[in-house]
DNA sequence: GCTGACGAGATTGTTGACAATATCGTTGAT
DNA sequence: ATCAACGATATTGTCAACAATCTCGTCAGC
């Protein structure tokens, strides 16, 4: 980001996320205090826009401020993570029925597409691209339903992943039982049956969690 | 607000509180600019604070703001309220399943009290009354659901209905079946019945927004 | 009369200086 | 050696002045 440095100064979104990336990779761990003129140092922009985008991540409730002590990186608990995924669980849900509902053509096209770029994944046990696919996938439901809205509030849902968390997510046999929900919910979306990829969508989001869950207390065990 | 001149200046919050309210109750219309002298004036905010506020309020999506031209109050679509109604019935149906599961009894008797309070409201016919307190029934479901990320959700879901519409929207008519749907639900919560109770959540809200549409088409024609 | 350039005033965006508070090492008493 | 009071430094919160941009009335030219 500082490679050019006769560029224009970054704006308040920009730095939102470059603290957000930094976040997720694991450079900034949970409890790590985030000084505003650090930030200034490593991406030059300005006092008031660091502290915009501060601003805007307690919003999204990746980080927590404190008067005069500033920002610092949040860590969630547990609970907090369930919270989340059962917010996910309801809007990523409700997504998927407008989805099925609207069914576009084109959007199935591309939709199984990305089908079989994940089933080629899972043959080839590449959990790294099969993380970016999936997103993608998840992201063309959202956007193809057509509400907004919803997709607003999701894309403030994201939870606060540790890096090590991550690299242990996709084992192989999540990666296959995954890919299947995937399937299954593209069978249902051709079939017309909303509630039924709504309910698939629910239990393939509450699985995440399971999974999740279950590295986590071997993690800190 | 400004009645005791000598007291502590407002905090960015209770600003966003002052203009929320305002373009709740019609006082601040959808397409009238937000001058921040003028808040400062009325407030006696620094400007800091209320331009803090904006932003805060830019974010819940009630105003917009344009480089160089300041704030506005947003006015939504019927489409983009559709899918503010769609986001709610995921979120608090999600939220009633769960109150449904966790199911304290202090809660339920206070839902019960509730209750009690909105039938006596629609028996005298007090619309002003049962909106407020159908406002709390539903505030008591979320809360007491358990999961205040999807609370923090629906508190920045809230439509930017304008006074005559919300004046014609509690008819006669409307208040017995929404009286009639919160009994229904609070059957279901002592049954236990969780998905029932999250299904019957769902239409409620859907009804509402069937109301609030009819009401709008003839509002504009 | 109509149109477009122009400029004064109004409004917002940005920066930097200053005030308020926290942090942390130092010192002195016990 | 321990601990509390103190002070220097670091960090954040606030405000006011300045710069950039828009708005709208005015006026010259056609």
């Amino acid at each position: 980001m500082q490679s050019e440095p006769a560029t224009r100064p970054p704006t308040g979104p920009e730095i939102a996320d470059w603290v957000r990336q930094r976040i997720r990779t694991g450079r900034f761990v949970p409890g790590q205090r985030l000084v505003e003129v650090d930030i200034i140092r490593q991406t030059g922009a300005s006092r008031s826009k660091v502290r915009e985008a501060l601003k805007r991540l307690e919003g999204e409730g990746l980080v927590e401020i404190e008067e005069f002590r500033g920002a610092s990186v949040r860590s969630s608990t547990l609970d907090e993570v369930r919270q989340i995924y059962r917010a996910r669980m309801a809007l990523e849900g409700m997504a998927m029925h407008d989805f099925t509902a609207r069914a576009d053509p084109a959007m199935i096209a591309r939709l199984q597409d990305l089908q079989d770029q994940l089933d080629a994944c899972v043959q080839d046990r590449a959990p790294d691209r099969f993380g970016r696919l999936n997103n993608e996938w998840h992201r063309l439901i959202v956007e193809g339903s057509g509400n907004k809205v919803i997709a607003d509030h999701l894309q403030r849902l994201n939870v606060p992943i540790h890096r090590l968390l991550f690299e242990s997510f996709y084992d192989e046999e999540r990666l296959k039982t995954a890919n299947a929900d995937h399937r299954a919910m593209l069978a249902m979306i051709l079939a017309g049956d909303a509630d039924g990829a709504e309910r698939a969508m629910r239990t393939h989001i509450g699985d995440g969690f399971e999974t999740l869950a279950r590295i986590e207390s071997e993690f800190y065990s």
